[in-house]
DNA sequence: ACAAGTGCTAATTATAGTCTGTAGATTTAT
DNA sequence: ATAAATCTACAGACTATAATTAGCACTTGT
């Protein structure tokens, strides 16, 4: 198995919680919007899952940002 | 199940063949630099694989540019 | 012809993503 | 204050698919 560093992923959550907060949503909120589930949101946010490509872009589009912005380090 | 619009791959898919050989690199040296398999890489570049966050992070890496540069339509 | 590079299939393993439910925390109302 | 509603963390089980690997075909250049 293969070791990888996670620390991209804690940079991506700590942006979601980031926005989506400033928009004073809930995750249930943005996984409506996102069509993912309310658990699996909290995951992302929680740093736990290694989120793909598609589920980037579909979160950045329900928080109407660009990717890029939810891969800046802070 | 879930229909996503895969055109983000394809656009990452571009983007690593783009600065893939203004590197002057194949898949399988490419590959080697990433410790991914050589196949994999030409999956991800014919935009069949909805690559996840860390391996996005590690082919960032592997061709010294920004995630960014990777999904940045041309 | 040979060699290097890539496309593509198919099989397996690892894990992303879905969903239900419970508990604790936080906020809001009475 | 405390009761009620809302929100989040977390566990566990499941399904879909990402990731790994081997093998063979095809192309292009020398």
């Amino acid at each position: 198995m293969k070791k990888r560093d996670k620390s991209i992923l804690k940079i991506f959550a700590a942006n979601v919680i980031k926005y989506r907060k400033t928009q004073h949503l809930s995750q249930e909120e943005l996984s409506f919007k996102c069509d993912l589930h309310r658990t699996y949101i909290g995951m992302i946010e929680r740093a736990e899952k290694n989120i793909t490509l598609i589920n980037i872009e579909t979160i950045a589009k329900a928080l109407n940002i660009s990717i890029s912005k939810l891969l800046e380090i802070k």
